[in-house]
Order: C-alpha cells, then structure tokens, then sequence
DNA sequence: CGGCTGATGATCT
DNA sequence: GATCATCAGCCGG
C-alpha cells in the first residue's frame, strides 16, 4: 500500500495531559484489503470498525493482554485496510517518553508497535480519531528528508507471511526486527 | 548475540 | 476455549 511507504519519514504527534511526544515514522507494516493476517478481514466488529474508517484515522487494539498497538486506517469509508505503525525516531519530549517507558536507551523508546504506544501513552481512547488533524494524536510533516526505504516481509504474523508489506528506514538504530530486517 | 518463555485480557467462535 | 500485528527477562554460547 502506498499510504505504509508515504508515512516513512512523517512525524507521529501526541498531546496528553502529561505533555508532548512525538517522532519520525521509521517503520510500517500495510494489511490490505482482502489480506488474511488482517484484522478487517472478518468484517467490521466493534473492535476493528476504525479500519473502516476513511484513510487517515486511528486503529488502536490491545493485545496479548499486555500491549497496544496503532494503525492508520487506510482505505475509503466501508474498506477495512490499515497501516500498522512499527517504530518511531524519538524527536520531541524525549524525557517523557523516558518517563513513561522506565527510562531506557533512546534506542528502545519506540522500537517495536507495543514500545511506540506505550512510549506515546497511547490506549483505545485514541481509537477513531482523525490523525489529519490536530487532536491528542495526530500527523506532522516530516521535520527532514528520509533515508533509503526499504521492503521486506512482515514481523510477526503467521498468515500471509511471504508479502513484503513492511516498509523501514534502511540502517535506521530506531527500526525493530531481526537486524537482516533492518539493514 | 540468538533462542525461549511467561505474562495477561479482549475478542470472537 | 483458542488465538494473538508483543515484550522483557533469562539462559547458553
């Protein structure tokens, strides 16, 4: 999908109570339609309904009873299709997402979809909202030029596991897998 | 470094 | 009752 290659390089923004968090996109994985490891590909469910959403909105889900993760939704109204947002480059409130993530190495705020959620304190009630434009959570421009975009397979998943759907900053330190997924 | 495992709960069948 | 788009911690090499 287009969208999962476009957001590489773009700012992901969150205002909480606590203060502000953001950084860089380095990662994303795309579930399209039809795409059998997706999470719209039983239908629209109250949980996944913001898939369904037109492009541009938030699909946050919890899972393994531990972690949640963020999806841009990424289709027209009624097609359930997301990008999955895997990893961050830490650029704004660094601290805070120290804070929040038990401070760590800057390398590990952010590395990994669980990580970035919990490093940018974001649960289900971000759920639905439209990250085009300025609420708790949304999308910036890029703050620089990207490096080399890379593809490979998806991290993860059992269906559907040959599709290079996962889009990355080749060589960045803040992308997450296997470090032949990261070169 | 790589490999394994337990944690922990919402969701759907 | 099974599954799950994960992670931290622990182990051995």
């Amino acid at each position: 999908m287009a969208l999962a290659r476009y957001l590489i390089g773009k700012m992901l923004v969150r205002d909480a109570p606590d203060g502000r968090a953001g950084g860089r996109i380095v990662e994303t994985e795309a579930y399209v339609p039809g795409d059998a490891s997706g999470h719209a590909y039983i239908g629209e469910t109250a949980r996944n309904r913001s898939l369904f959403l037109r492009r541009g909105h938030a699909y946050v889900y919890f899972i393994y009873g531990v972690h949640f993760c963020v999806n841009v939704s990424g289709e027209t109204p009624g097609v359930g299709a997301g990008v999955l947002l895997r990893a961050l480059e830490p650029v704004d409130g660094i601290e805070l997402m120290r804070a929040r993530r038990g401070m760590r190495r800057e390398t590990d705020l952010a590395r990994g979809p669980g990580r970035l959620a919990q490093a940018m304190a974001i649960d289900r009630s971000q759920d639905g909202v439209d990250l085009c434009s300025r609420g708790p959570l949304w999308l910036g421009s890029a703050p620089r030029e990207e490096g080399r975009i890379k593809t490979s397979v998806r991290i993860g998943i059992r269906k559907e596991a040959h599709r290079p759907l996962r889009f990355y900053e080749a060589g960045s330190p803040y992308v997450s897998g296997p470090p032949a997924l990261r070169a």
